[in-house]
DNA sequence: GTGGTCTAGACCACA
DNA sequence: GTGGTCTAGACCACG
């Protein structure tokens, strides 16, 4: 797994390392049941602060991504991550109706947008994503 | 116009009205060369102060959306949103990619994911939108 | 003489005006004892306020750009344009100083920035302006 | 770094923040990597207010002259300021153009006027300035 | 302690 | 009356 943080962004560290983790994941790069460092280690090699990982993983944990336990430590939830529910699927489409509001003022087309989304996908399935 | 501001909301009440009003103009609720309340009249309306609604003003001025014209107030931008440039697309594709990968993990397809966009860009088109 | 407004510059709308009356002056379109329009007639054809007008005039006035005779009306200094003192250079360096900084941090050369201002300055003699 | 703020200009204040610091960075005085104080900071040294102090770096910012950085805070762009494009180039020659004029009419050559540019570029480049 | 957001209230330049 | 600038003081997210 690459991680791979940019502290110059507006995006927070913590949702960084979510969304690379939720990538390594999606990629197949990570499988269910594999062992992420710990929160002290990861901060360490990252060189940033231990409660910046913890929040990242406490995130992951609550949205069913990861298992901490005490002993075993951090794994990839080995019963696969779960699946929508309504309720994301209505948060989807909150976070996405602005962009396609502001694509489609800017001129950009429904065919164009999709096509951008089948590209994304394509670039986890070729790399044989593990749903 | 109706613009909705949430004030629990997570979102910054700028935001807010910024994705409001591009929505509006995306459906074509708003046109080129439309006026829009000045500052303190929409800041007074939404019962919020006059520097947040400045300051989505001022993101929509410098994106191009809208002018502020010395003798007719705020007004959409005449000529025209600005179409996309390269650099707006990469943006895009970096926003949507997190959203991508995690909707993947959780057993969204790609028919799916790009059958909700094509509804929302549905919801534009629809009500004719200018483009 | 022709004076363009674009209201929707950060210029404010007097400035423009004071600034194409001098560049009028410059490229000799306007000579000394040249009349200009009165305050009514110039806000009348541009389509903007009196006081807007009025207060180019008086600036144009108070820097001897143009006399303002009650009855004459307005009219290019007859003796020509007094001579830059010691206080205008003063301010021209106070003025184009940060200009001079903020092209060399991204680049632009003394003899880029040198040949820009010989273009500018051949726009107006090549022209035959009066001095 | 010295700034000095001129409470009684006509400049805001925000735009001499901004110019100093241009003009620092121009004189080399600051360097790429060099951090900046932090908003508070500044504020408090000069006695003006945080905002005014965020807005100008706001500017610096957006400008590439500066990066928010999440750890060391506010540094110069450590690869260096972005090169001036097309568009600063016209920007630049529309700010340069009344000055011209003025000056012109005012009897100042181009020799003399050109001759300043000069004088002001030398004062960075003798002090070694980066570029 | 940092920057980001929001509020309230003030003065000024512009039109 | 408009937007632009500035101040003072507050809370929150981030690290």
């Amino acid at each position: 797994m690459f991680i791979n943080i940019d502290l110059q962004s507006d995006d927070p560290i913590y949702t960084q390392l979510k969304n690379q983790i939720i990538a390594s994941i999606a990629r197949n790069e990570m499988r269910p049941g594999d062992g992420l460092p710990s929160v002290r280690r990861l901060a360490a090699d990252l060189g940033i602060n231990l409660h910046t990982v913890n929040k990242a993983y406490q995130q992951l944990k609550q949205q069913g991504f990861i298992l901490i336990h005490r002993q075993k430590g951090v794994v990839i939830n080995p019963e696969g991550i779960p699946a929508a529910d309504e309720q994301y699927r209505e948060s989807l489409e909150r976070v996405l109706s602005p962009l396609v509001a502001e694509s489609f003022c800017k001129g950009i087309t429904e065919k164009e947008f999709t096509t951008l989304c089948q590209k994304l996908f394509g670039q986890l399935t070729n790399e044989g994503g593990w749903r």
